[in-house]
DNA sequence: CTGAAAGCGCTTACAG
DNA sequence: CTGAAAGCGCTTACAG
């Protein structure tokens, strides 16, 4: 069933060089812009190229310049295939990122090489240092590795992280978490006037998590109103986290308060699910917001009030960042980008306003 | 601001052997774990890796032993930000596949070197020509090239298109879309009854879509159904698309079939907006049925009916057909993965009942 | 079991 | 403007 023809044995240089009577050098230059060659010689060069279909080898190119036009990109992979189910949106997430780094990589004509890694992938570090050794720099999605793993690999190659904090030798990239979880607490404080505020959080070594249950606290308490947190209030992130700290605080006969801030909006899927189950009302009896503004967020009963992370954007800085520590070196460590109240009907709104933020 | 230590300049394959006192071919054996190293020489070959952070380079590796160990996936950008709002499906849909083709790659120890590509980019065939150069192989999504172009391609490097055709020198994977379409057929014409069905199809130059409507007016006609198609009914795949079909339909005051087949979810996704607008219910008045089973589509109003494809699977098979064509060479040239029929309640179901099909 | 050396396919000073 | 040649960092017969 093979093809008889075998145009494989790859053709070289040497091979369009030969056709078109010109040194190897010359066919270098012309392919790559280089230097003045004379018309008849470009010509020529060319015409061998397109008659061969010569594409030149990206590793020897890569080996001889020192410089391959790949980036890595690490992320995580949810174990099974819970994608199919209603884990789809984390992993959209991911993907929205991946995708406006590809968009910068794009306008530098670099390409992006993917791999993702398994929370029990044993291998995790080796498999890591084998893609460095594929790219001229390392994009790492958030919670890939830790703080002096990360260190070490910045040792040998320039790293950007996600979502992350920089360390001595990379930089990180992320969004306003902090401004993203005020701008929430005084609409929920001010605008509608609840005064007791739960918090469900995300996974609690989430630098990310952190940072927005530091900001929900001190903004509610600047509020002043009454605020729900503690152990029982631990979410993870997903959807049946977020259901389960519902179920828990319920079980346990527990009031809740007026309006609850969730951690992300998959979360936030997952408790207003748990409300319903209850036949407690969502936003009449409690009000419900999420973090990330996720495509079916606008689709959920109520639309959900949130935060628009610009994931897209947080990508393309990503990929900006990284090009230019490989070309120039240096630049700046930490990198925060804006993002955006989007104002729906689960805090008790009816309209579909869009509040700015910065 | 830049970091001082500089341990740039790349460290190479010499540096381990000298630091470890053997010569850079016991390296590069411990490293690959060939022959049968003294435990000794590997010892004090690991431990000079693991204290220099020494990582083999992947070009050097590539250009000596002929596999990069890299296949490149090619698929369409959508034009503008258009992700961020209502066409972020048809954008999941690429990323699910292209998680699929990751998963085989990772069996295998490949990454994914990943490009897009616009609707008005002009260099396209050189940017695809780059990839290759980058890769052992290419997998091309739906609509990237013409025939002839995909076999110029594949006269360079292994080539494995998604839901087009074969060409001799490429391999093709789809889902069996036709077998998707008799199953909805049927459910409607035979299961509810419907005596008249229509066609919303997608664009005219997809392989997809030709095969979809073909199997419609096969399946329908032999249900012995009335046939609403032709011009009128021409879509895009997008939900504008759709949308625009009904509102042209009935404002030239045609009256609408009893079910409605859309040749993909994101149109039905317009069709049943359409509908809602001038006051039709769905599946009251008119059922309506995708194609895809996309995340959304079990969170529509009603539920949407429609035919789920293997689209995590549908990679993982290109990748493996992909590879086993690397790395023997030959095999076969069209294949075919089968679809499930998932009714919901567009269809006038009031279940939640999922058929399998073949 | 281990080392010296050739070779993978390019790019790029260096001469001419 | 163009060619001969060195070199990029590995792998892999080939000797020993």
């Amino acid at each position: 069933m093979s093809a008889p023809k075998k145009p494989k044995e790859s053709l070289t240089i040497y091979d369009v060089a030969k056709r078109a009577g010109v040194s190897i050098a010359s066919v270098s230059r012309v392919l790559n812009g280089l230097g003045t060659p004379r018309a008849d010689t470009r010509d020529r060069v060319m015409q061998a190229v397109r008659e061969l279909s010569f594409v030149p080898d990206g590793a020897a190119r890569a080996l001889s310049n020192g410089l391959k036009e790949v980036v890595g990109v690490v992320f995580r992979r949810e174990s099974g295939e819970t994608y199919l189910e209603g884990e789809d949106e984390s992993f959209l997430f991911i993907d929205v990122i991946n995708r406006g780094i590809e968009t910068g990589a794009q306008r530098h004509g670099f390409d992006l090489l993917i791999s993702s890694v398994g929370f029990n992938d044993d291998n995790v570090a080796q498999r890591i240092g084998a893609l460095a050794g594929k790219s001229d720099g390392l994009i790492l999605h958030d919670r890939m590795l830790s703080a002096v793993g990360i260190a070490r690999l910045a040792d040998m190659v320039p790293v950007v992280t996600l979502a992350g904090s920089p360390t001595p030798a990379s930089i990180n990239v992320r969004c306003d978490n902090e401004s993203g979880i005020r701008m929430l607490v005084r609409h929920l404080a001010n605008d509608h006037g609840y005064r007791s505020l739960g918090y469900v959080s995300g996974r609690s070594d989430s630098p990310d998590n952190k940072t927005r249950q530091r900001a929900f606290e001190s903004e509610a308490a600047a509020a002043g109103a009454d605020i729900e947190t503690g152990p029982a209030w631990q979410g993870n992130y997903s959807a049946a986290g977020g259901a389960n700290v519902i179920e828990s605080l319920l079980d346990a006969g527990k009031k809740l308060p007026r309006a609850v801030l969730c951690a992300n909006d998959q979360t936030a899927l997952g408790v207003i699910h748990a409300l319903g189950q209850r036949g407690i009302r969502v936003p009449q009896d409690v009000a419900i917001t999420g973090f990330d503004d996720v495509p079916v967020a606008r689709h959920l009963h109520p639309p959900l009030t949130t935060v628009r992370q610009p994931m897209h954007e947080l990508g393309a800085t990503a990929f900006e960042v990284l090009y230019r520590r490989i070309s120039l070196g240096g630049g700046q460590r930490d990198i925060v980008l804006p993002v955006q109240l989007v104002v729906r009907e689960s805090c008790g709104c009816t309209g579909g306003a869009v509040k700015d933020g910065g």
